[in-house]
DNA sequence: GCAACAATGAAACTATTGTTTCACAATTAT
DNA sequence: ATAATTGTGAAACAATAGTTTCATTGTTGC
């Protein structure tokens, strides 16, 4: 259920007066009053004046409440073309012990690595060791861990670059990858429409696709990837877990630290020596 | 769905006139709009005059259009007792180097929570609750760690912001910090100088610390922080682990939401809804 | 063709909803 | 305390929704 009016509500509820608050919490507890009782309804139940009610939205940047009620409508109808559908709405408990985050945790760490082959591993390792520049790419939430592997993997070898770091650039970098280049991509569901087009370029641009996903994901990456590395990303709220996700990209690059011995080394002894010119403690 | 309106409109379809039929017509393929819409608009939308919907109404043996719409309310509130809240649930699924890795992952998580202070962890939580903003900070190989904890944090709460996101704009950014704002640093070593000055800024403007660190930099931590979250980042290569950094972020994330209960998860349902209204898969 | 009648929309009318004004209460600053 | 500011509901007011009236149109039966 999607309401602008929701975020506003919710960004500035401390800063809402008394009677303001309790309108706004009973829209927040009863969201989908607003697209069926009027106004006038709404003070009722709220217990505050007409008056207070069209000052509220006044307030939170309506013109009137007309345009509540038609955002309210048109947000529904983006998301419930279908009406009222089916709520199998299980509350998510989102408290839980740190206990049972660790174990959760560690079972999604062991099962990953379990069943992850080494041979695959290798082989990626290989097809970043052959390429001529490795571009990393992250869409979303997957974007802090991307621009992880990058400075990682950066550290071991030249030409590692975040594609599309621009948001309106994706042509330019794309038109700049070349056969053998390794695109190392990191990818949960939910994934991202604007993947497609960019993996079917990277397709006619010979790129070599290294995919790290969940297992879930893993035939359809299949499709597209040289090499998948598949991840249990189990979590009981916020969306899968990156947690192996990103102890998978170390993985990764222990494995070509290792594959590429010496010349890895240096570079990332150059590098540490280049931070301490700059000053880093 | 099955309304008492919509049976009584199948009944006499056949003897409507022929504005009442369009009116019936509409009624039958979007049957919540009766919920939605005023009489006025329905009559426009089918192409008739308000007087014909009014009479429509009348014949059906309604007395008023109030009645209609009175009887729809009750009707979905004993279907749809809670509405539509979409509950996005996740999808459960429960060599020598990948054991390597594996077992010094596990050790360094392990560790990690087992000395995890809960009431450490509730209190930064609380902290961020308590917030007007929330800046999240990290330098180097943080960065990826940063924008990851910014982005799942604001799935939670409005107001979440990375610290510096333009290399220059440091001074711009701290401006913008209030008192009891949370920054929320992770940090790991090498610690870049330039942290310095941007801490002692950070105790002048009486922003609560909150910071994610190794355990051998903790001391040092608190020295500037109001809570410090140790993590073992034990490391064979490519410096400290980043793994258990990140699960940290998770955990706070988990326990903010706890924390927040109801509104944050209202908030992460409405910023998927959007997603999906972006056309995200 | 032409009554008789049903269906309809325009417009008058009524009821309701939403906004603004204003007086007063509550809070905050002085 | 006292003044200034802010929040509030009652009521005046404006806008809109819903109903009814009435003139017009079109149809049916002769």
């Amino acid at each position: 259920m999607a309401s602008r009016l929701v975020l506003r509500i919710q960004e500035r509820y401390q800063r809402l007066t008394a009677g303001e608050q309790k309108l706004a919490q009973l829209i927040l507890d009863r969201q989908d009053d607003i697209l069926t009782h009027s106004a006038t309804e709404i003070a009722e139940m709220a217990g505050v004046s007409k008056a207070t009610a069209a000052r509220f939205f006044q307030h939170l940047g309506y013109a009137d409440f007309n345009e509540v009620k038609l955002q309210a409508r048109e947000e529904r109808n983006r998301t419930e073309p279908y009406g009222y559908s089916v709520t199998r709405s299980e509350q998510v408990a989102l408290g839980r012990t740190i206990g049972a985050h660790l174990e959760l945790e560690l079972k999604n760490l062991t099962k990953t690595f379990e069943e992850m082959r080494s041979d695959k591993v290798r082989q990626a390792a290989e097809l970043i060791g052959a390429a001529p520049k490795v571009w990393v790419l992250g869409l979303g939430v997957e974007e802090g861990v991307a621009r992880y592997a990058r400075l990682v993997f950066s550290r071991l070898r030249h030409s590692v670059m975040i594609l599309g770091i621009n948001q309106g650039s994706w042509a330019e970098d794309l038109a700049m990858t070349g056969p053998k280049d390794v695109l190392l991509l990191v990818t949960l569901p939910p994934h991202q429409p604007i993947l497609k087009p960019i993996l079917s370029h990277a397709a006619t641009s010979r790129l070599n696709i290294i995919t790290i996903t969940d297992r879930n994901s893993m035939l359809e990456a299949q499709r597209y990837s040289n090499v998948v590395l598949p991840c249990h990303v189990a979590s009981f709220a916020l969306g899968p877990s990156h947690t192996t996700i990103l102890s998978t990209v170390r993985l990764l690059a222990l494995t070509y630290a290792a594959h590429a011995g010496r010349s890895a080394q240096q570079r990332a002894e150059i590098i540490s020596a280049i931070h301490e010119e700059l000053g880093d403690l």
